[in-house]
DNA sequence: TAGTTATTGCGAAGCGTTCTCATTAATGAT
DNA sequence: ATCATTAATGAGAACGCTTCGCAATAACTA
């Protein structure tokens, strides 16, 4: 079972507070001296992934994180600049439902994302 | 200037030759003895991915490449026997392409792959 | 309150990737 | 063809991010 304890909840606090994506290092360092160890840091992160509570993409080398409201979404990452939008995608869910189903299989989870590059570094 | 090397060669091929996506790792151990050093394998993917002839994004922690222009596909993948089909999703190039422009982004590649459990392994 | 056990911290190790630099070989000019 | 030029290669060290191993700590439960 998940205990909450300090470290825990000041990585999910300097997460939340963050507004954008960030690695787990930037988070260590935002969190100063109250900062847990960098690998508790990399621990609870992985953990918010894995409960569905934070969201994650590859970000030049590294991870990044960002806290999220809804648990599944896709992306579409700007692969110049690393903008990332999320994107509900009803019809994605449909289709892979539908296309597991087709050859046998049931369904569990499934990845989609884009890459392109945004409007920004596309000028 | 470029020159063409025999190891350049040897990567372009493997590259093209393979239908989905691969690491620089994947791509060297499939070259197997003819492989060039890893370090050429990596400095070559590079140039290509500047060139413009291959294309790359992140998969868990490493960096996966294709060459531009494969025709690309699919997968239904089992969680537990790991079993692999292949699948055309050509809504989802479409989803893809439009919610790209929906967000003013340039589409230029994605990922689609959907899990779950097949036929037998369900049984 | 005491016991159980998830969680932490630290340092070492792992992994993918990049860098350095001496050596090799593709290219352009003679 | 031959030579000089210089991009490309190989081997391994170095690097940055992440994970692992294990003893110590601190949340939970009874």
């Amino acid at each position: 079972m998940k205990r909450t304890t300090k470290q825990r909840t000041a990585v999910m606090g300097a997460l939340a507070a963050a507004t954008d994506f960030v690695s787990a290092q930037q988070l260590h360092a935002l969190l100063g001296q109250n900062a847990p160890s960098l690998a508790t840091v990399y621990r609870t992160l992985q953990t918010l992934v894995e409960e569905g509570t934070a969201d994650t993409v590859a970000r030049g080398g590294e991870q990044a994180y960002r806290a999220c409201g809804n648990a599944h979404h896709h992306h579409l990452v700007c692969t110049e600049c690393s903008a990332t939008v999320e994107v509900d995608g009803g019809e994605i869910e449909e289709w892979a439902a539908r296309t597991a189903r087709e050859h046998g299989f049931i369904p569990d989870t499934h990845i989609a994302d884009i890459y392109g590059r945004c409007a920004r570094c596309a000028a």
